[in-house]
DNA sequence: ACGGTTTAGTAACACGTTTTAGTAACACGA
DNA sequence: TCGTGTTACTAAAACGTGTTACTAAACCGT
């Protein structure tokens, strides 16, 4: 910086202001000319890190995921955070702790020594969370999971109303026997999309049928098995509701071992609309789709906020949802 | 720090002393045991960007992508690349530039703004890349991609000899009828993993035949294109050789028509490993694995010992292949 | 007692910015 | 001629570290 101010014949601090564009520096356009010459001349490229220590602010967010690698949506999830981001001038500092608790604890506070302006903390699958408490000390969200006291922001997908919407779904195409092919372990987006499901019956006058209601592992395997159970009945449904694609893929393989053509003869519904898994189903499936790049991207316009209003008085913190939109494909 | 250095009874300086482990400070086990108690008590975190400024390293490494989040695959480099970062206590700035050529070279701009120790610069398919000029500032890895004249660090996978394993795998169990269904795009690795093939023919004497070749896009559509084109002929194949395990999802389809059954009527090897698709295909896919995790680490491998020679004369880049291990399933 | 060495520590500068407070030079009106 | 206001600019103090060069005291051997 003194190199392009001694080029450019005035001192530092001249330099700085019209680098920074601060106007009641009050420097005139001809003398602002010539420090940009003498910029591109010396390819000059401010230091962001002294800039940061003095500005006590260094537009670096830090992003923390538990398992990135294991799942195909932490990509849309960091491309929805990034491309609002960077929008801001921001960079995103990632840490995957790969579910170590030890690891979360010392990746927050890596963060926090890096003088990061917020942190956002995600996991990839919605469930409740136990974020290190030093989090606590900078404006931070969380995104697809929550706290149990809700004493921090948080960001989830509406599983709930996704249920229920695919459920009306089906019942609008005319299906009165609709079967649930269920996660058997206790999540959240569990409970809450087995809500909607009955909720959507509820509302059409169609009672709960207990043995549609069939359980099996969040898997192809665990579809197949939940599927078998539900279509192997006297009076089968005509109509799944899988938890989510990948159950839809085993229920896919059952239908094809029972010669049940789809949609024609059973229609069905998945839930995430994974997309090496949906678009290539015969025929393709309808599904409803998890907001991950809005989640991205409504956390941090959120951190964004908390930021520039931190030091007035704490905002109660916010439990946000984001609707599931439906894809529709041709298996219904 | 002052504060720590006062409540310990000592000065800043031996309090960044006892922190950093200065041995020729000369600290008595005695004092350092006190500045620990008052950096406990105090809460003291070090302050990186200050740290940073001093030291001229900022302990991080800018990690640009072209397109994460459209394939499954950048999951898995980031990992690789974060795992052995944060071994050496090193954090990951990424940004994104969605294949978008402007905002490929303020990335790199910004990322040297903020003074990151080095560049990886990754792609999500192996190819040939143009990085922005000024990458060549900081001590830089190409990952999956390449550069021209090899005059920066690159770590590809090795497609030829993955290519050449797949195909000997198959003659190996019996098969001398090979059909390959090729990518029809011009990508490197589709001219490696071809090269590859019909080395492995000729190293078993087995005359490499015009009509086992067939072309269609890298999707399972284009992978039922290539499929029916090769079986539907006089002596067609008794194995494919397919592009990539979406291509190869094509041919299971075709199979399943054809009322081929796999592996007794056809085998059938892939390529990736992606992680939704090979295992859950019926009967599982035997394929070859895409080393992402690996240069995800390789690549940082580098990174770090090109900056603890940057002073000295500049090494000659390194070109390097990984190697695509198989994953034996059960489609031969 | 004396010169030299070790021990235990500190003062002060440097890293590259931003920003506050201030100053010369000049214009203008009375 | 003087006072006031504006314009164009700068000196210097932060921001929080790491490190070099230095010192005062204690110790040691002769």
């Amino acid at each position: 910086m003194q190199d392009v101010a001694n080029l450019a014949g005035v001192s530092r601090t001249t330099v700085s202001f019209v680098i920074n564009k601060v106007t009641k520096g009050n420097i005139p356009e001809e003398t602002q000319q010539r420090v940009w010459k003498a910029v591109e001349a010396l390819n000059y490229r401010p230091n962001a890190i002294a800039r940061g220590l003095r500005a006590q602010k260094t537009n670096t967010i830090g992003f923390v995921t538990d398992k990135v690698a294991t799942t195909p949506f932490a990509g849309q999830i960091l491309q929805g955070a990034q491309d609002l981001a960077w929008q801001h001038e921001i960079l995103l500092l990632t840490v995957n702790t790969g579910g170590n608790q030890e690891i979360k604890e010392t990746a927050v506070s890596t963060l926090l020594e890096r003088q990061v302006d917020g942190i956002i903390y995600a996991t990839m699958y919605h469930r409740q969370a136990n974020p290190p408490q030093v989090i606590r000390q900078v404006p931070a969200v969380l995104l697809d999971c929550f706290v149990e006291d809700a004493s921090i922001t948080s960001v989830v997908p509406d599983d709930y109303k996704g249920g229920f919407e695919a459920t009306e779904f089906l019942i609008n195409h005319g299906h009165r026997k609709i079967g649930f092919a269920c996660d058997i372990q206790d999540v959240p987006a569990k409970f809450a999309r087995l809500r909607g499901f009955k909720d959507a019956l509820a509302k059409h006058q169609i009672p709960f049928n207990q043995d549609y209601l069939k359980y099996g592992m969040s898997t192809p395997e665990g579809g197949v098995l939940a599927a078998n159970a539900l279509l192997n009945q006297d009076d089968p449904p005509s109509a799944l509701f899988c938890y989510n694609d990948r159950m839809a893929m085993g229920a896919y393989q059952v239908a094809q071992e029972l010669k049940l053509s789809i949609p024609a003869d059973l229609a069905i519904v998945g839930y995430d609309n994974q997309d090496v898994i949906a678009p290539y189903l015969n025929p393709p499936l309808t599904t409803m789709q998890l907001p991950h790049y809005e989640m991205g991207k409504w956390a941090v316009e959120q951190i964004l906020q908390l930021i520039n209003q931190a030091d007035n008085q704490p905002q109660i913190p916010i439990q946000h949802k984001l609707p599931c939109p439906m894809v529709v494909r041709h298996s219904v």
